[in-house]
DNA sequence: CTGAAAGCGCTAACAA
DNA sequence: TTGTTAGCGCTTTCAG
């Protein structure tokens, strides 16, 4: 645990020095023979500065925060994983933060701010908790943040998929396959990637020149249990989709059960597409075509506007659209059973 | 952002009297009149300590890195959970910290330390990769850690689960319905936790006067992929098993894609039990019968064991029995198809 | 009972 | 070209 102190002693030189050097100062004009001496001083002394002083020094302590809900879904974990690698190469640490802290507890939030724990936040939405809370108590806090996965509007900075894009290659899937009668397993709420999602959906019916029937759409929510309630809701449709598009792979799988459960066959009687690849989607069974996005490039691309921000860079939105949505198919979608289940409506 | 000077001037005392009192000093000794005031300025302006200031002045920092592989497990994401819970209970934060870059990349744990950017560390070892090499890493550095989900010896601190225990109830639970040829899909390498799993299958079959042959165990690792390589060895024995009890949740589930892939069925010609409850065991196809464990509680108590530890108490080995191990019984598991499956060996 | 002052390790403004 | 110095916010002796 050596200090700039000692590096400059052994050095010969004064602790500013070498602070500059090592920061790479462009105004630091030395004799070569210094740079060198100090450079392989602090190799030698195994130096690395005091993260805590630098904090109280300047102003960063070089932290960010990511809000966590659904930290066990595979597909969170995914985004999460590239945030912290691109946050390890630029030198930050990842902190975790349960979201649902931040809702409840304002003094959560508070110890993390005031107490300057980190520098910015990685917010994620998902419309079914008090999100808006969430929003307002970080807003108030005037905490610099990014929103990850969803498309913002101009003040403020996010990253996004193109789950419009996602959403109508899963649909369009289905109906190259022959599907008609294609429903919507919405993800429910008012975050924008739902809308964008059922928006998807609905493009591409309408580009086949299919209707898109309010009842072919029922709320699936972000896991099983609400997946699985959804699908039912869609099981007792008088006209009873032959295939589905789910909005989130948690639903997804839950809408498995729900068919199962059901008596029915996936993909026989009904196919499945979902939205994100993952182990939980090629080991579903039946296996489940997906519409995979870069979901690590999502968390890396998150933390790297996060720190332009930091950096003083103005709002930006980003749509990531490389590199492109690619359908995975698996064995839960196939042709519908035969043509002639092609009803009168 | 108030200072604790500008809490001082405020209520007319000296910076010092404040800190004192804040923290709780059980020698200070102000008028109850001062104390109220101070209490009040504090909580009036918001005051909360910087968090870098405390850390350079004293000898802690105040967070905990947790080392994560395979983040992407639902049973590691619960542990994780509950160590963030306790950590923010007890006013830490928990970073994130990839644990192939602390094997990989010397500099990256070197970042950690000497930059004192954690107090001490959650570790957890897979034995699939170079624990080995990350361990020695971290013992090189002196920083305190505690090993997560598996029992250790004397100098280490840990905290594990009963592994043989809830091993030993999984394969009671296939035993009680009738099976004999009972295989075991092994966590494999080198760790306690591995061992203890195998062992746990060992004692039930002997309690049941069964053997326990080397046949009938198959390393699964803790992945689907794994998981189905191990399985299909298991397939390939000249005595089928008709059950399995797997030692990890995500082999169990690549155990059921190699069952269903050679053409047989879960239960009917083999029944499937696992470690570790979660909705990927509730909502695999057909939903897996579990031991559930309490891993929240396992993150809670590695966190708190840490705490303690950079208290300063001694090494200390932890083994978590309560809650006591639950079976789940799921569809996964039934009785062998007919007792005439009763193989002479 | 309370205040003054030093100093943790670092950086940036100012000197030399 | 390099060094000196001040100070970030906090805690903790040591004085009063």
């Amino acid at each position: 645990m050596a200090t700039i102190k000692e590096v400059a002693a052994r050095a010969g030189v004064a602790p500013s020095t070498v602070s500059r050097l090592l920061n790479g100062d462009p105004t630091v004009r030395v004799r070569p023979e210094t740079r060198l001496r100090v450079l392989s001083v602090a190799a030698e002394l195994n130096y690395t500065p005091n993260r805590a002083a630098r904090a109280l020094r300047g102003t960063r302590v070089g932290a960010l925060g990511v809000a966590l809900r659904h930290l066990t879904s595979p597909v969170y974990a995914q985004i999460f994983s590239g945030a912290e690698d691109a946050a390890r190469s630029a030198d930050f640490l990842l902190v975790a933060i349960e979201v649902d802290a931040l809702a409840t507890d304002p003094a959560a939030l508070h110890r993390f701010v005031p107490g300057r724990a980190v520098d910015g936040l990685l917010l994620q939405r998902d419309g079914l908790l008090a999100d808006d809370v969430v929003l307002e108590n970080v807003l108030a806090t005037k905490l610099p943040f990014v929103i990850v996965n969803e498309r913002v509007e101009d003040p403020l900075y996010g990253v996004a998929l193109d789950d419009v894009r996602a959403s109508r290659m899963a649909t369009a899937h289905l109906l190259a396959l022959g599907h008609v009668d294609v429903a919507h397993l919405a993800i429910g709420g008012t975050t924008r990637r739902a809308l964008d999602r059922q928006e998807g959906w609905q493009q591409a019916l309408s580009h086949a020149g299919l209707p898109a029937p309010p009842e072919m759409v029922a709320v699936g929510g972000g896991r099983p249990e609400t997946g699985y309630a959804g699908m039912m809701e869609l099981l007792a449709n008088p006209v009873r989709p032959t295939g589905v598009v789910a909005g989130t792979l948690l639903a997804a799988l839950g809408a498995l059960a729900a068919i199962r459960g059901a008596g029915l066959q996936v993909p026989d009687d009904i196919s499945v597409v979902t939205h994100h690849d993952s182990w939980a989607a090629e080991y579903a069974s039946p296996p489940l075509t997906a519409v995979r996005l870069p979901l690590e490039e999502l968390g890396r691309r998150a933390v790297q506007l996060l720190i332009e921000r930091l950096d003083g860079a103005p709002p930006r939105q980003e749509l990531l659209t490389t590199p492109e949505p690619q359908l995975i198919p698996r064995a839960s979608t196939a042709p519908p059973r035969s043509a002639d289940r092609r009803r009168p409506r």
